[in-house]
RNA sequence: GGGCCCGUAGCUCAGCUCGGUAGAGCAGGCGGCUCUUAACCGCAAGGUCAGGGGUUCGAAUCCCCUCGGGCCCGCCA
């Protein structure tokens, strides 16, 4: 018999035997607990060695370890408020109770204990047991209880047993779950809306990625998956709304390595009657207040401390060119003609087709140069017209556009503009970017030219990846670190 | 798309260089122990060495293919 089957048979026949006499291996509830947290705390307060008779706690959780000695045991209860242990002695249960127990209880096991605050003797705050309930029995071992859940694979497939196994994994979720509502919280204060709109649209648009393609039996028509939020909450600000963010979820069709994934969560903002000036101190603040909470939230997390102070000290700023040129030691290379930059890219390694664009070229000399050495948040401002086909031309810097990129670690967090609002110059440019890349591949969204037609105020938006945000927060080297599900491949 | 690396018990890992009956710890079983916290001590058990093919008297080990994963590079505004 393979070895999982035997093991489970064990605990399984530990089922039958609960059930033989008469008591539910998984019961319904378990009423009146509190956290471990709560008997940690008033263990503490008594004097050491001392008991605390007058109040009875109720606990549950998962059981983590268990030595027994005899006629004592401890086991380690695990909730999400910590870990507890257990005091079980044959004096407190009797010699029945205590026996059926010692025999039927494993490692995973979820129960319910019933006690009295007390120190051991070595002075670890416990539970002094009087009562045992079976809550719901582990049939499959948990993961090795010291070093845990090791293999890569098996953590992402099986998130679960990484959760259980690891505190570490546990408290990198729950910050990222922190760091969103703290991204709610400070823009619903600032005044923005929060809006929903479509996952599913017959052209997924707002950027270039490949999107992901389904169909839709009612329409009888191909629908897309959004690969940006900006295009339909641009049309809210046509439509009078003046603020609004969305968050949620984006599909790209691409690669996923260290940091992308093919699914990932997106925060988008966007501004009426204010530019990019106005959206870069939005960001400074936003960061630094993130930074603060999570100071208070989770001080504990590797990275928090760095990622405050970093963010609290305030974004360096960059133009684009002169740091490429700086970098690289090129100078003028905002006169320089698509082939001569592309044979710098050639040079700096990169392989991208011959007729790219020049702003491709620019795009992939700046990975090269510049972003690895970008550890510090820094704001790189004012891209090359033909690096961006989507934001507004600058107001004094020829050649160039209103936008910056904002980056930690070496990697991007964001992305703003100054946005487009001429329809006649948002329609040309769809087009160019249609030609480029192969009209019968590619739809562009006329409606959104034509509410432009209809006037949308001067605006700033803005585009930040969630996923890095709580890489940059939590010190993650891979976005899988901070996905619970990432995408994998069946088996 | 290219290169490199990994896959051995439920879990964590040795063994592979240089071919010779597959090992340990944890977890599980049995026994002991009333203060441990990676508890400890004793006994017994637990394997499709990712899968397939090849070389060989003999393959976890060498070779080829496949599957899954990781890292790097490239591509993907």
């Amino acid at each position: 018999m393979p070895e999982e089957s035997r093991l489970e048979e064990e605990r399984r026949a530990k089922v039958a035997r609960w059930r033989a006499e008469g008591r539910e291996p998984y019961p319904w509830s378990f009423p009146d607990r509190v956290g471990t947290d709560a008997v940690r705390s008033a263990a503490q307060a008594l004097a050491p060695g001392a008991d605390a008779p007058g109040t009875t706690y109720r606990v549950a959780g998962r059981v983590r370890a268990i030595r027994q000695h005899g006629r004592t045991t401890f086991a380690d209860l695990d909730d999400e408020a910590g870990e507890l242990q257990l005091l079980v002695r044959v004096d407190d249960l009797g010699e029945e109770a205590y026996r059926a127990w010692l025999a039927d209880l494993d490692p995973g096991d979820l129960i319910g204990a019933e006690g009295i605050a007390a120190h051991s003797r070595r002075g670890e705050p416990s539970l002094l047991v009087r009562s045992l309930t079976l809550l719901a029995k582990a049939i499959s071992p948990p993961p090795e209880k010291y070093h845990g859940l090791q293999d890569v694979e098996e953590r992402i497939r099986r998130r679960y047993l990484d959760l259980l196994a690891s505190p570490e994994s546990r408290a990198r979720f729950r910050a990222r779950s922190l760091l969103i509502r703290e991204c709610r919280s400070y823009l619903n204060d600032a005044g923005f809306l929060e809006v929903e709109t479509p996952v599913l649209l017959p052209v997924a648009s707002g950027a270039a990625a490949a999107p992901f393609v389904t169909r839709s039996r009612y329409l009888d028509e191909e629908v897309q998956l959004r690969i940006a939020l900006e295009l339909p909450l641009k049309r809210l600000l046509v439509g009078g709304f003046e603020r609004v963010f969305e968050l949620g979820r984006v599909f790209r069709n691409e690669d996923l390595d260290s940091i992308h994934s093919p699914e990932f969560t997106m925060l988008e903002a966007y501004w009426a009657y204010a530019d990019y000036h106005d959206m870069r101190r939005l960001v400074e603040g936003l960061y630094a207040h993130l930074g603060r909470r999570a100071l208070t939230l989770f001080p504990d997390v590797a990275g928090v401390r760095e990622a405050a102070e970093a963010f609290e000290r305030g974004f360096a700023t960059v133009d684009f060119l002169e740091e490429l040129e700086r970098t690289s030691g090129v100078r003028d290379l905002g006169s320089k003609s698509r082939e001569e930059l592309r044979e710098l890219a050639r040079a700096a390694g990169s392989s991208v087709p011959d007729d790219s664009p020049a702003g491709v070229f620019l795009d992939k000399l700046f990975e090269h140069y510049v972003e690895p050495g970008l550890t510090a948040p820094t704001f790189v401002v004012d891209h090359p017209a033909s690096t961006t086909p989507l934001a507004k031309r600058h107001r004094s810097k020829s050649g160039r556009v209103e936008r910056f990129e904002f980056y930690y670690r070496g990697f991007e967090l964001g992305n703003a503009y100054t946005e487009l609002n001429d329809p006649d110059e948002q329609e040309r440019r769809f087009r160019e970017q249609l030609h480029a890349r192969g009209a019968d591949q590619y739809a562009y969204d006329e409606d959104f030219v034509r509410a432009l037609r209809h006037g949308m105020p001067p605006s700033t938006g803005i585009g930040i990846g969630i996923d890095r945000m709580a890489m940059a927060f939590t010190a993650a080297a891979s976005i899988k670190d901070v996905i619970l599900f990432p995408l994998a491949r069946r088996r």
